[in-house]
DNA sequence: TAGTGGCT
DNA sequence: AGCA
């Protein structure tokens, strides 16, 4: 099915780098708690982005935006090293347009199932990166009540979505809190790079 | 109808 | 897993 689970596969010197990172891009685009569409409920995690396209939600729905909904500038560039690790894991020959950082705080933070569906192409596979607390993480299948499976997902592991997997339904049960100390203040990171646009070619 | 990146 |  094209998913892939790497466990563990960054070592400690590479996690603290990525965190590294990810806390000056921070400075630079600050986490927001976006709100539901519809309903204007809150998220339960905090997001910023990397790259030319940065996922947002507000009322009004789901979407990319080339700025920072708050601050009105650019999000900053995507890393080298996490280029690096795009095209080692993917063998995608485009860049990746998009990473989306969801910050998990605590208890509570969790993502309900759902899809990454608003890309305009889906053949460039979806690399995810954790770093920090365990997620009990849950994949499904390409319909919303398809059988679903639990497992968890520790700092330095990595998947992958590829082929018919790029569509399935996934999401955070919950974390597994304390069980890492990569966080200064605990809780969980995840990077998710992304393809949105359809290259030219 | 579909909701549904949530809640019980 | 089912909901409304």
């Amino acid at each position: 099915m094209g998913f892939r689970l790497l466990p563990d596969h960054l070592n400690r010197e590479d996690q603290q780098a990525l965190l590294d990172l990810v806390m000056a891009l921070a400075q630079e685009a600050p986490f927001t708690r976006y709100v539901m569409p519809r309903t204007g409920r809150p998220f339960s995690i905090d997001m910023t982005n990397a790259g030319s396209q940065g996922w947002i939600a507000d009322r009004s729905g789901y979407r990319y935006s080339p700025v920072q909904p708050v601050t009105g500038r650019p999000w900053p560039a995507i890393p080298a090293t996490l280029l690096d690790l795009w095209h080692t894991h993917t063998g995608y020959p485009h860049e990746p347009e998009c990473c989306l950082i969801n910050h998990y705080r605590g208890e509570g933070a969790r993502l309900s199932l759902h899809r990454d569906e608003d890309e305009e192409t889906f053949d460039a596979p979806i690399l995810n990166i954790s770093l920090g607390d365990t997620a009990v993480f849950r994949l499904g299948g390409p319909k919303r009540t398809d059988p679903t499976r639990s497992f968890p997902v520790t700092s330095g592991s990595i998947m992958i979505f590829a082929g018919p997997s790029r569509l399935f339904y996934h999401g955070v049960d919950r974390l597994r809190v304390g069980s890492s100390q990569l966080l200064p203040d605990g809780g969980r990171l995840n990077l998710t790079l992304r393809r949105v646009t359809r290259p030219t070619r």
